[in-house]
DNA sequence: TTGTACGCGTTATCAC
DNA sequence: GTGATAACGCGTACAA
């Protein structure tokens, strides 16, 4: 490909690094100011002469400079980076809070660190550990229940910490998110409402997903007290797929013959549901009513459309980024203002 | 509130930050070796006497020393940080690609800093702009069309880049991904071979999601070379989402009497298609041949099954950490290996 | 309002 | 193999 000069030419690799050399002293110089006042600028714009400030932004622009906020981090002994930390970011809801979450802090000047535990305390306490030592703003977690190391960390640092998705224990400092064994509970009875005796919850994964091996004990308690006939959780250990949900529900039908109602840990598994029983001509809700977790996507479109529990993915981003924001804000967040409940709301769609 | 000592007692906010205290003068000193030792143990074990290792390596334990990455990125002007900017992390293409890339760098000690453009070029700029300002080891972005000034700015930085999920042009540096026009081509050609000739494709935001808008050329012209009777693209302005496959769906069967062969620029909208044809009572694949693309995780279960393109994201994933790992290592990726293709898969199922 | 001086915790280069 | 020493680029008193 090498044509034209004869020889053969070693093509020199594109030199890295070392390029961002512009730096604030630089646009000082070129501003005719000190460093310290571009420093300031950069910071308070207002308190800064008109004049001075006109000449720094003009020569931030022809420099071309980007503040380097590694330095700007080491000297301030805090970086202006939050890091999130989910099991895991295919799974929609996550996706939906750290989305929003990320859009909330980035309007902040915050950047986001990201990190999967993959339902792990281990790979929890090692993402913890490495996100430590960005000196974070912040750092977000999913649920509540972590490695003693990682809690030993996390106090040790003094860095604020939000746990999100989940309610009911004692929060490491600060939570958002709502109580899910309150979510199976509505599940149940909602099935029972509905004159269902005869129930099974399925999940997938919960002997490593605690949160929604909860939703399942609330709603095996619910079962009990609303009085219900049968009442059969059921596991896959695969993740929660469309095919976990046609599996899942072959499962049901063979331990419990009448079976009238089911509630699914995730709507991915309701639609596997739906979709077998479709297949296996079970008539929805006629036969077997169907309630989900999620109200993801396609749950309004269907067919038939899904009853489900919507846990405001969004709204555990915001709150979490309003959190973040506050505390960040030296404003500390005090008492009640530390436990954010964001609530579940069950759609009752025609599935049930 | 404030029970107790009858003078309003001002309650301490609990000290943030300077917790930690912890640094590698610390640990030199209780290990008894200078700091540069300990630097040089973290960095290669191996080229310092076993001797003094342990006595590091204990101290390290002793004191729950966490390195400060802030400080070693400003001596190294680099830091362990991979910058990845996707248009939005609720996709589940991209979630797919962030969650094996992040794995993949986690792996080898990298951090992710994540970034949503939501296919806006000023947004990516600002986001590549604070990236940047993180010295980072390298950076990720999607697709290859940019504004001037990310060019600009990713040109100056030396750092290296990666633009993934599409092929076709120029990168900045390195690429992986495919062609999309390819694949847009696939889905005509597969309809076509079915007998099928007056086609619609159904996407969704294509006037900013400029990948599914080459699929739609792609279609378009194989459609021309195919000998199609009827060709329509329609768009929605709306995400790709069930229900606006629902919608988009109507609009076809308005535009096109005899319709019968869909695409979809998403598995998504051919969900929507294939419940709103159930409604309609319209057979799949009797009337209407439908092929989507993605390979979700519900395509291969819902009823019929969907034959879908698979662009196999995770891949793309792996191969990006490929790239950029070797990058970092000082072997420069050289030619033929800066471009990578990992094509796209046509699988085929019941709904074609 | 602006400038000076020092320190943040590490890496990298060299002598030893 | 080990240890001084000098950056790294910026915040932040403090002084002017």
């Amino acid at each position: 490909m090498d044509t034209g000069s004869g020889t053969a030419q070693i093509r020199e690799p594109r030199r890295r690094r070392k390029m961002q050399r512009v730096t604030m002293m630089d646009v000082a110089k070129l501003a005719q100011v000190s460093p310290s006042t571009v420093s300031l600028y950069l910071r308070k714009p207002e308190a800064v002469s008109p004049a001075a400030g006109q000449e720094i932004a003009r020569a931030i622009g022809a420099l071309g400079y980007v503040p380097n906020l590694v330095a700007g981090g080491l000297a301030a002994a805090s970086s202006r980076v939050v890091s999130i930390i989910v099991p895991s970011i295919r799974n929609a809801f996550f996706a939906e809070t750290v989305s929003t979450l990320q859009s909330e802090l980035a309007a902040e000047g915050l950047q986001v660190l990201l990190g999967h535990s993959e339902y792990g305390e281990a790979q929890e306490e090692a993402l913890v550990r490495t996100a430590l030592s960005w000196a974070p703003a912040a750092i977000v977690l999913t649920g509540l229940s972590h490695s003693p190391g990682t809690r030993k960390l996390l106090e040790a640092s003094g860095v604020p910490v939000v746990e999100m998705w989940e309610l009911g224990g004692e929060p490491l400092d600060m939570a958002v998110g709502f109580n899910h064994p309150q979510v199976g509970a509505s599940a149940a009875r909602h099935l029972l409402s509905k004159g269902r005796r005869n129930l099974a919850f399925l999940g997938a994964r919960m002997q490593e997903d605690h949160r929604a091996a909860q939703r399942a004990s609330g709603f095996e308690e619910a079962c009990g007290a609303g009085g219900a006939t049968a009442c059969e959780v059921i596991n896959h250990l695969g993740a929660a797929t469309v095919e976990a949900g046609t599996l899942l529900l072959n499962r049901a039908l063979q331990q419990i013959p009448d079976l009238d109602g089911i509630a699914c840990s995730n709507d991915l598994i309701a639609l596997g549901v739906l979709f077998e029983c479709q297949r296996q001509g079970i008539a929805i809700p006629g036969q077997v009513a169907v309630i989900g977790f999620g109200d993801l996507d396609f749950s309004a479109s269907c067919i038939p459309s899904l009853t489900t529990i919507r846990p405001s993915g969004d709204l555990i981003g915001k709150e979490v980024a309003r959190l973040i924001l506050s505390s960040i804000q030296g404003a500390r967040v005090e008492g009640a203002q530390r436990i954010i409940d964001t609530h579940h709301v069950l759609i009752e769609r025609r599935s049930t």
